[in-house]
DNA sequence: CACGCAGTAGGGGAGAACCCCGAGAAGAGC
DNA sequence: GCTCTTCTCGGGGTTCTCCCCTACTGCGTG
């Protein structure tokens, strides 16, 4: 193959700059971005092999991208990168669609690696983070709110969505009371205003629909 | 790092020695299986860093093997091997905890490579197979293999099964008399059977246990 | 025929669920 | 300051769940 051509996003300049001499000669470095717009405006207009996309950063992050590119151009494939090896960025930029994850401590060699793998259509994972991502699916994707807005679930308070998993769960409130450190008088009264809000009038009807929203 | 400790598992004997000698000098090879229950022992038996599993086999497949290994010997880590790239083989297998996921065009050196990643802890999928597997997961894999006979099911009689579906659904006892044309008391004892049968509390987890099979 | 099993049904009771009502504290907004 | 929402908590009551127990009927098997 030749080499893959390759976008870069990151908010850092020092990054960025240790990324490029790292990659030098090894890959086509395409572009560069430094925000979301830009990044968006410039990966549609040039579509490279392999967006090499930081997960965090201001304006919606790597997430925003992700999804903004997605929908134009779906040949594009991305590599998330990120200092953070954190259960929920994995997940939410997967399922944003990235072909794989790694952290920032890898060597030039292992991304430049990385970024062959993903270019050929394979899904790259950090070894620390593989056990998870794969846990995760094997468990049944956990949700991510990271955009999506539910009106009925808009409705609920924060502490009626807390009450609303236990109990989709099947807590009872006493469980529930004991699990938020509040009486179980409280949690009824959370419970009620639950029911009353989604017109639903039991709690095997919110188990349902919590399951079908995948809140679970 | 030294050559990974590899089993073997497919009832096929041609690949058997096809993988066998393409891994030769490569990889250490500790056993072969051609039968899950054999497999499941000698596994146990000599904690290999990685197995080489054939999804398709007679005895419950690859997947009854990871199921057996993975709470004995959870260190043990699966690349799944198979003919088939049909999403519901490869999502069950990763559902049941393998690592990794290649069918067996590959070549002996990518095989080889493949092992040496899982072994690492990396999660490898072909890259054919990559996009899906992730699609699955970002949109959230909701698949099951289909239930063949299920002991447990099994145990319960017809009017059992029947109320069980009913009151999965949420359905008091009084809802179900009323469709089924019993006295309560009736319905109330057929669920006191389905609960101790199944070894279950209440109701909630007895939506979990249907819903599980999809009995609903 | 005796026995076990599936299906039917009821009594009684402890606890959970769900409803009505009211009410105080804390914070946000006009 | 006043209001509105959220979160908190209680009393009191009805219904539902789940458990214990007994008991009758019909049906197939040894």
């Amino acid at each position: 193959m030749n080499q893959p051509r390759v976008f870069l996003v990151d908010d850092h300049e020092l990054i960025r700059t240790g990324i490029r001499s790292e990659l030098a000669g090894v890959v086509e470095l395409v572009g560069e971005a430094d925000e979301v717009a830009a990044a968006i405006d410039m990966i549609i207009e040039r579509s490279p092999d392999v967006v090499l996309l930081d997960v965090h950063m201001p304006g919606g992050g790597g997430v925003a991208v992700l999804r903004a590119v997605g929908d134009a151009r779906p040949s594009v494939r991305f590599l998330a990168l990120s200092v953070s090896d954190a259960a929920d960025d994995v997940i939410a930029v997967i399922r944003a669609g990235a072909r794989g994850y790694v952290t920032k401590n890898i060597s030039g060699a292992e991304l430049a690696d990385a970024i062959y793998r993903v270019a050929a259509g394979d899904a790259v994972f950090s070894p620390r983070l593989a056990g998870f991502v794969l846990d995760a699916f094997s468990l049944e994707g956990r949700h991510l709110e990271a955009g999506d807005v539910d009106p009925e679930l808009d409705q609920l308070t924060t502490r009626e969505r807390q009450v609303l998993r236990f109990i989709a769960r099947g807590y009872t409130y006493r469980d529930v009371a004991v699990e938020l450190a509040i009486s179980p008088k409280t949690v009824e009264s959370h419970v009620s205003s639950v029911l009353r809000k989604l017109q639903l009038t039991n709690r095997h009807q919110l188990s349902r629909w919590a399951s079908e929203r995948h809140l679970l």
